[in-house]
DNA sequence: CATATCTCAGGAATACTGAAATTA
DNA sequence: CTAATTTCAGTATTCCTGAGATAT
């Protein structure tokens, strides 16, 4: 186990990620990618799959793909649109609005209480640091 | 963009591999996983593959399957044990050794380098953050 | 010695990407 | 012609199976 900065950052985003998925597959039987597509959908909606792409940081075939499977569960719409060739618009269903919102709140709610046992930790403190980080990083990337 | 501090670990630990992988795949024509495995191989060589996907995060399977890849590059070699009917045995190569070294140096002086300018930036106390943080999931993971 | 458990590698299935093809 | 989506071919990953090793 190596005592990096880089890597226990990237440890730190796994764990979170994986207690996310534990706590969203038990109640609502949705993986922790499944829910960040609800979720980025609802912030944008109505969107299309390319901006959603954008938005998720992954192609826009990988969106075109978990799109049906999404439908069929009767958590997403697909419409068209008369002004754009072959533009396929997003939106949420009703029930997959409710379970974003929802599961957002459970997540934002146990992750607030997982910390209440540790006031050493200064979260706002720690955010500022790693968006600071985050820019050095980006600023630095584009450089290249 | 949200401003939610899991979303900023996830946005930094992803920005930080792609600047990685910029740097190495520029420089030796090689990803950033292909680098880690290299990297955590030479740790802890000689090892096997059971113990290899531990210590990587990922599955056997991934391991197993990334292998003859690797050797085929010269980078990695493989033995078998007598004392163990399937276990394979791997080791890095001279070269493999070699690249490991020189690509993990120009990394940490890259990121070195890289908060130079950002003095007001405390990286050992954003670490030991991190760190606690860490600790903190893993434990609520655990409990579940 | 038998059988139960564990270790290991690889096959099937899933997900993602860049590039090319398709279509409104 | 253009812009958006889908298909294709390749890579990476996890889940699951079964062969073989270890232990009771």
């Amino acid at each position: 186990m190596s005592s990096r900065l880089t890597y226990t950052i990237n440890h730190l985003a796994t764990a979170l990620d994986a207690y996310a998925d534990a706590v969203l597959t038990a109640r609502w039987g949705i993986t922790i990618s499944q829910f960040t597509f609800l979720a980025v959908l609802e912030e944008g909606q109505p969107t299309d799959v390319t901006r959603l792409a954008e938005c998720l940081g992954v192609s826009k075939a990988a969106v075109s793909k978990r799109v049906p499977g999404l439908v069929a569960r009767g958590l997403v719409q697909t419409a068209t649109d008369p002004a754009h060739g072959r533009r396929v618009v997003l939106t949420l269903t009703d029930e997959g609005l409710r379970l974003a919102r929802e599961a957002g709140d459970l997540l934002e709610a146990a992750f607030a209480q997982m910390f209440d046992g540790r006031p050493e930790l200064d979260l706002e403190r720690t955010h500022a640091d790693l968006l600071a980080m985050l820019d050095t990083v980006l600023a630095k990337a584009a450089e290249r």
